[in-house]
DNA sequence: ACTGCTAACCTATCAGTGATAGGATGGAGC
DNA sequence: GCTCCATCCTATCACTGATAGGTTAGCAGT
């Protein structure tokens, strides 16, 4: 499968390194300032990693796409880890900033737990690569390996959303407990959903929108405080 | 971080290659009948997984650790991924008759849904190579491409999962509902943990058994029939 | 005990991967 | 117009999964 998946991303991406090189001797693809360039790559692995998936997309790919050679992009990223990190952490700014502005929005107390529930959710299927950049790739092996910070983006994305819950909690709309363990538990049974849907989007999930509501009902009892 | 480990994979099997080869010199390492030698390749890939993950294990490492040549494994195996998969499909099988034993465990009904989820749980952290294979692995990037019947085993056992809790409900232990949500959306709670405590053990999560029974009885309170 | 056949196994090699070394070049500032 | 350096390139590396094709161990039949 991941030799299938790797000859359509070459013949599918044919096409387009024809057009670039094309490009290139008319001069078309132009020099650009790092920022831009940086920018530019994110974006285009980002089509890519959804289309060929994270490994089945080469640098070589990616670089084709840019309209650069394979060698350039180690001008703005370390290493092919560097730059899905990256990728990662941009898209995880925006999830940071969503709890954020869903933790001091003008709604009610009672409906924020759902709100946060669902625009995690939410923003879990939409940016697939860059989630599972942060929690799904296969990570160190051992817990006492080195904590990696280019995870970080994801880690304080979940930060934001602790301290959401303690808030919470502190109005009276969280069951009562630990607060890191609710919010642990919580992030799993979030996590798992959006875990199982990326992982194994051939399972027979039937409508998954229903599936989803299904499940956010049924933890937003499990966590919400008893009436 | 990749790099990294396969670095130190491939100095701590150097001895063992070296051992190895001395073998070879002096014939100790036989010829096997095919399905012996299978075995033995799945025996040695599992550990090989454990220390140095899926992808950080290459088909050299495998080989040089059973003692025969790389292109000796695709006597045995079409592709790496078949041999992920077979190792994948052996662990679950275990799991399959695992939650086989506990539905028809001669234990009460009202313990038999803690059962099934513990031991869930617990076959994913202690199998967490086959598990990361079946569940977490970049599978399939669209939900209408086929079917892959290679992880069928993941998803057998998952059917007789829904099976057990089809059982429960219908002996009143389990919340009403469409059996199938049900099962998909326990499935996930269950999974997220594991998946989690799998692909990030560097996480801070403090006492990991304390957080396991915290987290079993959230999710059993919440898919449990109402008292 | 010899022969022959087949399964088991090997060496040599392939294209593709991530990454590095070192040289070419074009555009901004003097 | 000249210089300088960020930007970008070609050539190459070690390693990966996988294939082609030849070698050999060991068993069956005589």
């Amino acid at each position: 499968m991941t030799v299938s998946a790797k000859d359509s991303a070459n013949t599918a991406e044919a096409s387009e390194v024809d057009r670039v090189v094309a490009h290139r001797a008319t001069g078309v693809v132009p020099r650009l300032k790092s920022a831009a360039r940086r920018e530019d790559i994110l974006n285009h692995a980002s089509r890519l990693f959804l289309s060929y998936g994270i490994a089945g997309t080469s640098t070589r790919m990616i670089a084709n796409a840019v309209g650069i050679s394979q060698p350039s992009l180690y001008a703005h990223f370390a290493t092919k880890e560097a730059l899905t990190n990256a990728l990662s952490a941009r898209a995880f700014a925006g999830l940071e900033e969503l709890i954020a502005k869903i933790r001091s929005a003008d709604i009610p107390a009672a409906t924020r737990l759902e709100a946060l529930i669902r625009g995690y959710i939410r923003f879990a299927l939409d940016q697939g690569a860059a989630y599972r950049i942060a929690f799904m790739l296969e990570g160190p092996m051992h817990e006492d390996e080195a904590f990696n910070p280019d995870i970080l983006p994801g880690m304080q994305a979940f930060a934001g959303f602790r301290d959401g819950l303690a808030l919470l909690q502190h109005e009276g709309q969280l069951r009562e407990g630990s607060t890191d363990h609710l919010a642990q538990s919580l992030w799993a049974s979030m996590h798992g959903l959006c875990a199982l849907l990326l992982a194994r989007p051939d399972f027979p999930w039937g409508d998954i929108e229903a599936m989803i509501d299904f499940h956010v009902e049924i933890i937003l009892a499990a966590y919400q405080k008893k009436a």
